[in-house]
This record gives C-alpha cells, sequence and structure tokens, in this order.
DNA sequence: CGTCCCGTTGACGGCGCTCAAAACAGGTGG
DNA sequence: CCACCTGTTTTGAGCGCCGTCAACGGGACG
C-alpha cells in the first residue's frame, strides 16, 4: 500500500483500498473528513444481523466472517473478507443482513452510507472501483452457490484447501490455516465432525498433512480432482 | 418505463435500467451509439459458460437463468434475471463464469466492456445505478447461500415458493410457476423426486394447491413457518 | 491438577439421492 | 378421433452419505 497523494497513510479510499494511484489529489482528500476508525480484537463481534445500519467500513487489516443463522443453533458463513474490502454497503434497508466477527485483530475506517453515495457520485473512479469490488465479492458468492449446491463433502473440503494457496506459491508449501474446524464445517454447510473425519481420511490417504494452524499439500493433483474440476475455485473471499 | 428525454425508446440505459428520470440529457444519449440489440427464444441458449465474454447485456424483457456444472452431470442454478438487470458484467478475466439460458422470449441489450466503463466514468449517476444493481444481485446470492447451506428439503420448497408470490398481491391468489421440477431442484440445490415429492407432501397436507404452471397458497402461515423464519425470504432474482 | 475448548473417532438413524417404473400431458401423424 | 411417441411428473424401494449424539484425548490456562 503505497502513500496516497495527499501524504495521509491514514486514507483509506486512497491508500488502501483506491491504491492504483491514478486518483486524483482532489477527490481523495475529499473522503478524510468523513472518515472514522476503529480497532476489533479477535474473536470480537463488529456488528450483529438485523442492527440498524447507516455505515458502511472498508477492512484496512485483518479477517472478518461473515455469518448469519437462518434456523436456530446453526450458522452458516456467508463468506470471508480480507483487507480492502466493503462490509456493510450492500443492505438497501436499514439493517445488517448479516453478522460480522473479527478473526483475527481487525482495523477498519468508517464511513455513513449518505457521506459515501456524495462521495460516489462526485468521484467515477472510485465509483468503478467500488463496482469492481462487488463484481468480485459476486462472483465469490456464485462460487460458495456452486459448490453449497452440489458437492459432496469430500470435493467441499477439497476446495477449501484449495482456496487457502496463496497464489503465485509453491503447492508443496505449508500454508497458514486460520479457521477452527467448526468454522470451516459453517463455511462448507457441513457439520463439524465431517470436517474432522473428511481431513482425517485426507491425511490417511496420503493427500495433505495438517498439523496444528497449518495444511499442506502432498498430493494437489488428486485434492483437485476431488475438488470437482481441475482449477481450485475459491470457497470464499480468501 | 417512461420514455427517456432523448425521446428513444431504445435507449435501454435510460428506458428500462436507468428509469427515473433523473439522468441528465447528455450522458443518456452518449449510449445510444454503443448498444446492440438481440432477442432469444424460450429455451435457447444465450451465451456458455467458458466462452469468451467481451459484452455485457441489459435484460429489457423475459426471464433468464443463469447455470453453471461443476460435476459432470449436474446443473445448478446459480440464479434468476428479469428485466432491468445486468447479465455478464461480473466476470473480470476474459471468460463467462456461467452458462445463461431464456427461460421466455428474451430482448436484450449489449454494450462491450470497454464502452460501459467509459460511460461509467464519464456519469457517476449511472454508475450509482449498477452500484445498486449488484448490491441486490449480493444480496440475492447471500440468501441462496443461506438456504443452500442449512435448510431440509422442506424448507427450502418452502421458501421457493413464498419467493414467487408477487410483492403486494393477495396472499391466497394463484400465481405462476414458469419452472419445471427439474429447474426448481436445480435451483435448490435437490434431485428432481425430491422437490417432486415435497410438493406432493405440502398438497396432501392441504398447505398449497398446484395446478399445471401455477401455484396457490392454502396457508400460508404454516408455510412461512415451514421455510425456516417468519418473512418469505427470495431464493432467486425472483 | 482440574477445567475448558478443540479435535477426533465411533455408533446409529434419517434425509435425500439413485434407480426404476408407472401415470400423465402434449404433440404428431394416421 | 384415436394410436403413438416423447417428455414431464409422480410414486415406490433401497441404500449411502452425512448429521446427531456421545465418549475420549490432548493442549492451553488458571
Amino acid at each position: 500500500m503505497l502513500n496516497c497523494q495527499c501524504q495521509n497513510d491514514d486514507c483509506v479510499l486512497c491508500g488502501a483500498m483506491f491504491s492504483s494511484g491514478d486518483l486524483g489529489r482532489a477527490p481523495a482528500c475529499d473522503i478524510r473528513g468523513l472518515l472514522s476508525r476503529r480497532r476489533y480484537a479477535a474473536g470480537e463481534t463488529v456488528f450483529r444481523e438485523g442492527t440498524p445500519c447507516t455505515q458502511l467500513m472498508v477492512l484496512r487489516a485483518g479477517q472478518l466472517k461473515l455469518t448469519t443463522m437462518p434456523l436456530a443453533g446453526r450458522e452458516q458463513i456467508l463468506g470471508l473478507l480480507v483487507a480492502g474490502q466493503l462490509v456493510g454497503f450492500e443492505t438497501s434497508d436499514a439493517t445488517y443482513p448479516y453478522t460480522a466477527t473479527a478473526l483475527t485483530p481487525v482495523e477498519a475506517c468508517c464511513v455513513t452510507h449518505k457521506d459515501m453515495l456524495r462521495v460516489l457520485e462526485e468521484n467515477p473512479s472510485v465509483a468503478l472501483r467500488v463496482i469492481q469490488r462487488f463484481r468480485d465479492e459476486l462472483v465469490q458468492a456464485q462460487i460458495m452457490i456452486r459448490n453449497l449446491g452440489i458437492k459432496p463433502a469430500h470435493a467441499r473440503v477439497a476446495s477449501f484447501i484449495l482456496s487457502l494457496v496463496p497464489i503465485g506459491a509453491d503447492a508443496s508449501e505449508p500454508f497458514p490455516l486460520v479457521l477452527s474446524r467448526l468454522e470451516i464445517a459453517e463455511l462448507l454447510g457441513l457439520s463439524e465432525e465431517t470436517v474432522s473425519r473428511v481431513f482425517a481420511e485426507f491425511r490417511r490417504n496420503g493427500l495433505i498433512e495438517a498439523p496444528h494452524g497449518e495444511v499442506r499439500l502432498l498430493d494437489a493433483g488428486r485434492v483437485r480432482r476431488l475438488a470437482g474440476m481441475g482449477t481450485g475455485e475459491a470457497w470464499s473471499g480468501f
């Protein structure tokens, strides 16, 4: 993240979200006064489903999970968000359609919807980037629909694991796994035990190693085949 | 749909998509030359998953279904689109991420991505409306994720039926059902037979009537309760 | 050392998928 | 009008996947 032209690295809308630098000096700085900065600890609830919602947030650092509880007792994760993404802007009525929880320590900047609308009206290039963000999130959501709709447990877990490997990274290198079994289950629409069983089976068959908080692909080819298609599709915002 | 200020009802971007009328004369007319009009018969494939994609379409009339085939042999419907919605703009690589098929005779207008980007840059209010469209679609997608992730077959079918009743309509009036059992199954992530069985069960229990291409709610309260929550959530773009 | 939380493993039952066939509707040609 | 064919819907029988319930092990922490 480069400093933006207004020389203020507090300015999310140029520093974090719109870092490409083709944004003019004036529009970027218009926003500065409208922002408020917030921090949340890991595990903290940022906002709750059904709560009134007037602000949108831009994630600066950390990871958020968005969850919902359509049936009493069981949660479903709608998606995971990483730095740079928008939260709380997709609601047209006045309440959040999901609960947001910090997975890691989180830093975010908040703007009211009203101010944001004004900024969007006056800054087409900002609007373009917001559109891009929504496109990306919609594609992620559609991938989740794809997977939840058809794939059996093995394939879901395989897809999920593949979605974790950092782009451009060596596929045989171990990579971190921040989610608990329960959270993976909520993301994949499975039960905690089923996720655990599938992980165990993958380990038994020499597909992966999974020591405490990490995963490592031993046979990427077979995992990919299990996932349903050659290409590893992402499960979420990761 | 009112005529737009440029007096040309061929102009989708003011006539169909941006009909609120607060769009200036000039920006609306900028677009006219960039549009091409297309028609598709019911059942016709508009474009196929994986095909190169350089245009975006605005639905003027009819209904589209978006499908994908993550596993050989089984399709999953990602969503249904009605007049006014955008198709083919959410891909950032050069291929369609899903197949689009006309459910009814369809009329659409096409613009190339390149032209559309230029229009968006120059017309903030157009960009705002596009953002609104994406927000809506994202919310729809999240509702589908919710339902696919957790709800059992009864609840999915109940939610689906509720999503069909036109807003503001008398809940006891019959309403049309254009989708086949198979298509409903693909939308709900179920098998054709299961959908048929649930419909039969609902009929036996006096919840609905379902004569050929129609549905009628006999006990809306119980259907709503079955759907999982008091409020009937939409399953798709309907 | 006790407690709590997370992950793992086993047993069991049920929901929903698969396979198969029959009932039904619609269209076409005789 | 009827026989025929095709595609859709319905219904049945069987079973496999996965969710539920329960018990156990291990690491973190007070």
